[in-house]
DNA sequence: CCGGACGCCTGTCGGC
DNA sequence: TGCCGACAGGCGTCCG
């Protein structure tokens, strides 16, 4: 579910909700996430204050004063700041209950989401570690990107939803910024230009910034913060519209697994 | 180092 | 109507 839009829009939806805010514990109905919710993490955020909130690639971090609660939304996660009395639901697995009468409840059908206690500095944390840089970055330009490709024969799609090349790029918004950039998606990345890298990345800041600004892509279960959908499904050009009217040329938008995810382009205008 | 396959888990949808 | 397989927005790990 989540790319970087769906992450940013979570955290600009939950935010005002918990700046400054004070945790008065954690409950945790299901620990069996994508990686068991640490012990640790129940005494580390106890009566703590929530300082600041921030996103590292798909991370949303909660930082307070020893440490920060990190949490990874995986493919089906969501957050939704309630009323702390409200009763769960199917899915509900962990409530942050903060002493003002609200909690931030985790809903995770999949359960691939994961929360961590991360203690600094946080890039030396093995999840953070080996990231790429930010996509909406200065770090993040068609130089890097074509230097980072010399050699690589894997297919473009799959280099740019690599976390160690780029982080927050995932399988819709990859398809969208490579159609926008007239690439096909299954061409090496090592055979790929530095001019045609350029719009790439240009490409995938616009697609990133546009979603973002709609509040990401409702699809199936994503919602914002307040239980709205994101606007951004309207604006896919080709993700999931296999068989419809490529916008550039009216051919048909083909869809192509590309390792192992389904993928979708217009074989005319993307080369 | 690189690239490809696999598995984690539940819900939904299309075809028969 | 019910069953069954395929597939779904991520990503760490393993293997060649």
């Amino acid at each position: 579910m989540p790319e970087l839009p769906e992450v940013e829009t979570s955290l600009r939806g939950i935010a005002p909700h918990l700046r400054d805010r004070r945790i008065e514990r954690l409950v945790a109905r299901e620990r069996r996430l994508r990686w068991p919710v640490p012990a640790i993490l129940d005494e580390a955020v106890a009566g703590q204050r929530i300082q600041s909130l921030r996103r590292r690639a798909k991370y949303l971090l909660l930082d307070l004063a020893e440490g920060s609660l990190m949490i990874h939304l995986g493919m089906s996660g969501s957050l939704r700041v309630l009323p702390a009395e409200t009763p769960p639901t199917a899915h509900d697995h962990v409530d942050l209950v903060l002493t003002d009468g609200h909690c931030l409840r985790l809903r995770d059908p999949r359960r691939f989401g994961s929360l961590h206690w991360v203690t600094p500095p946080l890039e030396s944390h093995p999840l953070l570690r080996d990231l790429g840089p930010e996509p909406l970055s200065s770090d993040f330009d068609g130089d890097y990107l074509y230097r980072r490709a010399r050699g690589r024969r894997a297919a473009v799609k799959t280099f740019i939803m690599d976390s160690h090349i780029v982080v927050g790029v995932g399988n819709i918004y990859a398809s969208e910024s490579l159609f926008m950039a007239g690439i096909h998606p299954a061409r090496p990345a090592g055979r790929i230009g530095a001019a045609r890298y350029a719009a790439l990345a240009e490409s995938i800041k616009q697609v990133l910034a546009a979603a973002i600004l709609q509040g990401g892509t409702s699809l199936r279960d994503f919602v914002q913060e307040n239980g709205n959908p994101g606007y951004f499904a309207q604006s896919l050009r080709v993700y999931g519209r296999a068989g419809e009217a490529c916008p550039g040329c009216a051919g048909p938008v083909r869809q192509q697994r590309i390792g192992q995810r389904s993928s979708f382009y217009c074989p005319r205008c993307q080369r």
